[in-house]
RNA sequence: GCGAAAGUGGCGGAAUUGGCAGACGCACCAGACUUAGGAUCUGGCGGAGCAAUCCAUGGGGGUUCGAGUCCCCCCUUUCGCACCA
């Protein structure tokens, strides 16, 4: 029984004990300081939410970031790969109330049990640098960067419409709103409230943050896809139209005159335009209301059905309703009077929550003017008349205006830019670009969170906390409530206090930052993790920065991506780092899924990678994240498969363990010109080498990867009984071996520790040198080539890998096969591919 | 509606530049060793056929000596955007 379990590969053995052994040595995976001379590497995954458990999602990210590092390390990088905690938000205060346990210690035993787990996967994260977001010796930066964005005009307050989750009890921001629902609570519809609120003037960044990502070409298409429809600039041009009041007529004076101000990106339809569309919230429909109590009960209604809308997450679905106001408005280019209509199809938060209708030249215009019997003038004719030119709304821009005045004939693009000047100077328009982004609201009325550094003085009004009172401290006792407003406006002891300025007492402000605002900047922490009295230093931001590799899921695609570069360009103009974007390169992971869809609670298919652990083994575990999906795509869990992994590693051990002690003699010796199964299995390991190097700097399908050490370990087990005869020598061996110890190790880290000590050597093999692959041996000296006939295979046959064209044909035709096919035919045509195929062209 | 990605055995996937479709693994089948192991080893495993062969990469067309790969049309799935004026 003894002697069984010892032929027996035992993870739960092996794994405990190198955990043990590398907890001995906290600077196993310490970067160099910058002075070393290496060339650096900073790679990093997406930190965690400190929710107490790692999921499956999470291990994923971790063993593509972590056997990238390792691979690094053993290429000779300075390599940084850190780890740290998202550790403010709002489920440390649902738990709190769900269990009556304080915000803080919840997190902290969160964060402590999750680490066990990292430690567990055998994870290489230098936790000198960990970062954790909850703790003052952080967030007393974010307070600080607040204080330096306010004194830079970057930070504003206003009151304003915001996004109000009922369920959270809280302001969100733009980006958190999902179809009109919270991001966290997918089926809370979000309301809008007016507060007075804390913004970042993001918005100051939109077009750096547009053009940026043109130069991020190591960013997935798609993600940069996503943050330009995010940015959504928009060129055109803004247009007054004026109220034209009862009886008023033309005599007024244009500056005493009610505006209108529309935003279009076609003003050269604007002879086209027959009515002026308000969204139900402008500011002038309130004005129309208050005089017209019917009209009221329409626009309500607008109103409604939008919100409606909004409900169903359909927005664009909405059917178009509008109402005359009965006022009309005046067009400044040729003092045309036109209609003044409220329609739930135009967007309050949009331009300028007002449009110009042109029925003949826009779609939604068409749709509500046919509806409404509105008139449809034409005002651009297509260049040449082609079928269908002729038909309404001609959407075109390729055209010339006419019934437009003095402007008839000119192109489109022309009239754009003449209108634009006309506007200009006549005072009542201007070209416009407008964004889509707006800016970044960071007020939460929540505890769990970095206090916002500001106090409220009746005498001096807004006023800095001072650098030296930093970090405003959270406190620590506090009782976890439903009820709304900010919990630390309850907590006298920390509202009030006294004003910096003029000494009298004030009142500290009591709303907390977005948690996305901890997330913006960690990674620059990272660098100087330890800093008591800068966020970081600069000069190690340098040199670490940017990152090389950045690995997360897709989800973050707008919101943390978005704001991390944000942040990146603001510190860059504060001259705290030299970089424009933060990471050269992002990698965003597909997802893990089991039988299909989402792992959830709800569908009760979650896999716990405890379980999985404790069955098969981290490595195995790892492993199996790597092996079964190129790590782009979606991975479907099952578990037979990770067994498989598991059973392979199995294999590979049984191979080491039984050739070791024959390696070991081999120590010092030179491989002497290989024959035979040397050289075969030499072949195959210089081609593995080689297979997956490549792979590591660039294509990244580690699915491939492993796949090809299993060929390499298949192709060894084959052997096994001329191995068992001797028929390898020591050196060969030893080769063969440690060579498979290497390339294991950036996969199966526990397992490769192991065998490298097995195989008597020296150091981590963190540390060894990648193996570097020999073209030369690598080479095939035959190559086996399919031989076709009109493109179907007939047969293979085996030539010199350095065969001529006229070689490889004289073989091909030569095979019986071929002859037998070819008979009674002609060879037209003989195609060769040197070292690929032969293709007979036969009638 | 617009945009992107994808569609290959029973399953996950491979085929990096147009060149033997199905590597590697799972599941399954047969066998060996032993006999109760989630063990190990050997062999088989897209479909039809005794076979030679033929048919097969969502469907249809095309380019090419040759197409999973390139082009056109269509279908399905996933994701993103969606009255943005």
């Amino acid at each position: 029984m003894a002697e069984e379990n010892e032929l027996r590969y035992d993870p739960a053995t092996i794994e405990p004990k190198w955990q043990q052994r590398w907890a001995a040595d906290p600077t196993m995976y310490a970067a160099e300081p910058v002075t070393c001379g290496k060339p650096k590497y900073y790679v990093l995954e997406m930190l965690p939410y400190p929710s107490g458990q790692l999921h499956m999602g999470h291990v994923r990210n971790y063993s593509i970031g972590d056997a990238l590092a390792r691979h690094m390390w053993m290429r000779g990088y300075n390599v940084l790969h850190p780890m740290g905690w998202d550790a403010f938000g709002l489920p440390a205060e649902n738990a709190a109330l769900k269990n009556n346990t304080p915000p803080r210690e919840w997190t902290l035993s969160n964060i402590t049990a999750m680490k066990r787990q990292m430690e567990r996967l055998g994870l290489g994260y230098d936790w000198a640098t960990e970062v954790t977001t909850c703790l003052p010796e952080y967030y007393r930066w974010n307070q600080w960067f607040f204080l330096r964005m306010y004194e830079k005009g970057l930070v504003y307050r206003k009151k304003s419409k915001v996004n109000w989750c009922p369920e959270c009890a809280t302001v969100l921001a733009n980006e958190q709103v999902v179809d009109g629902c919270c991001w966290r609570h997918e089926t809370t519809l979000v309301e809008q409230r007016d507060l007075v609120q804390w913004f970042f003037r993001i918005t100051a960044y939109a077009q750096e943050l547009l053009d940026g990502l043109d130069k991020l070409d190591g960013w997935p298409e798609k993600v940069r896809t996503m943050q330009r429809n995010w940015i959504g600039r928009s060129e055109g041009t803004e247009v007054d139209f004026f109220l034209a009041e009862q009886g008023a007529g033309d005599k007024e004076q244009r500056s005493d005159r009610t505006r209108i101000r529309v935003f279009t990106t076609r003003v050269d339809t604007i002879f086209g335009a027959t009515s002026v569309q308000l969204a139900p919230q402008h500011a002038l429909v309130a004005a129309f209301t208050a005089a017209d109590a019917k009209l009221k009960t329409q626009v309500d209604e607008l109103i409604e059905q939008q919100k409606k809308a909004r409900e169903a997450g359909d927005l664009g679905a909405i059917e178009k309703h509008g109402v005359a106001t009965g006022h009309f408005a005046v067009n400044p280019y040729n003092g045309q009077r036109v209609p003044i209509w409220v329609a739930n199809y135009i967007l309050a938060d949009y331009g300028t929550g007002a449009i110009m209708s042109v029925p003949a030249h826009d779609e939604r215009d068409f749709e509500f003017a046919t509806k409404y019997g509105l008139e449809i003038r034409r005002v651009i004719q297509p260049v040449e008349q082609g079928e269908g030119s002729e038909s309404l709304p001609f959407l075109s821009e390729d055209g010339v205006l006419v019934n437009s005045g003095e402007y008839d004939g000119l192109s489109c693009e022309e009239a754009q830019k003449r209108l634009q000047q006309v506007a200009a100077s006549g005072g009542f328009g201007e070209a416009k670009v407008i964004f889509r982004l707006k800016d970044w609201g960071v007020s939460r009325q929540r505890y769990w969170g970095t206090p916002i550094p500001m106090i409220h003085c009746e005498k001096d009004g807004l006023v800095q906390v001072p650098d030296e009172q930093l970090p405003v401290l959270l406190p620590p006792q506090i009782e976890i409530t439903q009820q709304g407003g900010s919990p630390l406006g309850r907590v006298p002891e920390f509202v009030n206090t006294t004003c910096p300025k003029c000494g009298g007492p004030a009142r500290r402000e009591t709303d907390t930052m977005d948690t996305f605002v901890d997330s913006s900047w960690y990674f620059y922490r990272y660098t100087d993790a330890k800093n008591s009295s800068a966020p970081y230093d600069p000069a190690k931001a340098q040199y670490w920065f940017p990152i090389d590799q950045y690995i997360g899921g897709v989800e973050h695609a707008i919101l943390h991506l978005i704001y991390s570069r944000f942040w990146t360009k603001v510190m860059r103009d504060l001259g705290l780092i030299m970089n424009d974007e933060p990471a050269r390169r992002l990698f965003t992971q597909g997802m893990v899924i089991k039988d299909g869809s989402k792992m959830s609670k709800s569908k009760g298919n979650v896999i716990s990678p405890d379980d999985m652990i404790a069955s098969y083994g981290a490595d195995a575990t790892r492993m199996y994240a790597l092996f079964a999906a190129p790590p782009d795509r979606d991975l479907d869990w099952q578990e037979d498969g990770v067994a498989g992994v598991s059973r392979f590693l199995g294999r590979v051990w049984r191979l080491a363990t039984k050739y070791a002690p024959l390696a070991r003699t081999g120590r010092g010796q030179s491989i002497k010109a290989p024959k035979g199964l040397s050289l075969k299995l030499l072949r195959k390991l210089h081609q593995t080498i080689a297979k997956i190097t490549q792979d590591f700097e660039g294509r990244w399908h580690f699915n491939t990867c492993v796949a090809a050490i299993m060929e390499l370990v298949n192709d060894m087990q084959a052997a096994d009984a001329q191995l068992a005869a001797g028929d390898v020598p020591a050196p060969v061996m030893l080769e063969l071996l440690r060579s498979l110890v290497l390339l294991l190790a950036p996969f199966a880290p526990y397992l490769a520790a192991e065998l490298w000590e097995e195989l008597g050597e020296e150091g981590s093999v963190l540390h060894a040198a990648w193996p570097k692959s020999d073209p030369e041996l690598a080479k095939e000296d035959e190559l086996e080539i399919p031989v076709q006939i009109n493109g179907k295979l007939v047969t293979v046959i085996c030539v010199a890998a350095d065969a001529s064209s006229k070689e490889i044909e004289a073989l091909a035709l030569g095979e019986e096969k071929v002859q037998l096919r070819a008979t009674g035919k002609t060879v037209v045509k003989v195609i060769v591919v040197p070292g690929k195929l032969v293709n007979l062209v036969v009638r």
